[in-house]
DNA sequence: CGAGCCAAAACAGTATACACTATAAACTTA
DNA sequence: TAAGTTTATAGTGTATACTGTTTTGGCTCG
């Protein structure tokens, strides 16, 4: 309402899916106030289309957590002290394994564009840039994942790290912070580029606990459930 | 269409997720045929309700993996060899780790739940009724992942269980592997009465290692990819 | 001046109607 | 008789309209 996020249909076929991935990336690349309130019938409207697709699209999100719909319109989690432990848990137990798959998979286009967003985070580092910084980051991290043979684990782990990863764009804008992402960054692609499976779990290990501390120690401390904070009241699960 | 499933709706609240609730419990019952396809027109007429909900329930279901959206109806996933090793191995990495935790935080009337569910299992499996065990399995189950406090660990968890559930229905009924089964609920369950978190981890690493075994050892197999099973589909994924 | 109540607006849930697409079956032609 | 094409039907995708509920703002009464 206040300050209407500009949002274009991006061409894939199914209105749903179009809607879809233009809210989810407008989430991922953080141009959504932290309050902003998401009306299916204003979005509707702006894009031209009716509600139901919209409706679809956020329903959609909402239960994979990006949104929670509250009763009066869908909105940004606010994640407490403990959704965020929780989620890098789930974290720490995936990617290890996944990165210790990429090692084996990962083909040389891959690891060329795996040099590139390196390269690219590093100068972001250097220059301050926050933005630049995440989108290398990301670009990265969806290589890699790309290269996972096992899509279930891929898919479950790109959606957990996508949930801290709204939030984690405070964190990011520090500096020392993005110097030790680098470090694990670099020390993971070498891992990969030697195709050492157990380097690259080992690394992946070390670089998830790193942000973790990173992100504890730096983040805004929206305590444990207190009633305030609305946290992730998933509904209508079993 | 040819077999009318028997739909009723449960008191929760909106009537999408009342239709979830019912649609998803009948697939875990197994009561769906392989082949049979569920058309939301249908299934509303049943209720007494517009397509809508239905519609709805049957999205989220498809997002959730318990179903595919063809172009003519949904239907239940022919799962691969490649897709049940997919879902083990995410398995493998979760459940270990959430065994730990419910060592530490199942109460008294827990551990009376999952004696009486294990008392269930072994005379089901001694009565050779698969319905009755397959029930007793999932009350064992639904028990301790209850009480890990990760809520979406045990989420993550329940999600890829139910999918290589539904397939199990068949292994299930197979004697030795009931044996198999009730060995390895016995074991997990006496690691929960030590609140024995290593045992709790090792015996459930054992156990899910078993129970793939057994499924690759008797699974009609539907081999890889190949052409024709339809397999996962995932549509407008990233 | 503050608190409680009532009314109106905003928004999600639900229903119905229409349009478009894909699949399958039937008919025609070679 | 077989193969290709066309047509019909089944089923989803999208739109619009309506209803119920919750929240917010204003008004009145204490």
């Amino acid at each position: 309402m206040t300050e209407t996020i500009e949002l274009k249909r991006v061409g894939d076929g199914n209105l749903r899916a179009q809607v879809y991935q233009q809210i989810r990336l407008t989430i991922q690349h953080g141009d959504l106030a932290p309050g902003q309130k998401l009306v299916d019938v204003d979005i509707a409207a702006q894009l031209g289309i009716s509600r139901m697709p919209v409706r679809d699209a956020l329903m959609q999100l909402v239960h994979e957590g990006y949104l929670v719909g509250t009763t009066r319109g869908f909105t940004l989690p606010t994640l407490t002290a403990t959704d965020v432990a929780d989620i890098f848990e789930v974290r720490r137990l995936l990617e290890p394994r996944a990165a210790a798959h990429a090692a084996r998979t990962l083909g040389a286009a891959d690891l060329k564009t795996l040099a590139a967003a390196l390269r690219e985070a590093e100068a972001a580092a250097a220059a301050g840039d926050a933005d630049r910084f995440f989108q290398a980051n990301s670009a990265f991290r969806n290589c890699w994942l790309g290269a996972v043979e096992n899509e279930r684990l891929s898919q479950t782990i790109a959606r957990f790290a996508d949930h801290v990863l709204v939030v984690r764009l405070r964190t990011l804008s520090h500096q020392p912070t993005q110097a030790v992402v680098v470090a694990g960054m670099r020390a993971i692609y070498e891992a990969f580029v030697k195709r050492d499976a157990v380097a690259a779990y080992d690394r992946m290990t070390h670089f998830i606990q790193n942000a973790e501390e990173r992100f504890m120690k730096l983040s805004p401390p929206a305590q444990h459930s207190s009633g305030e904070g609305e946290s992730m009241s998933q509904r209508g699960k079993s």
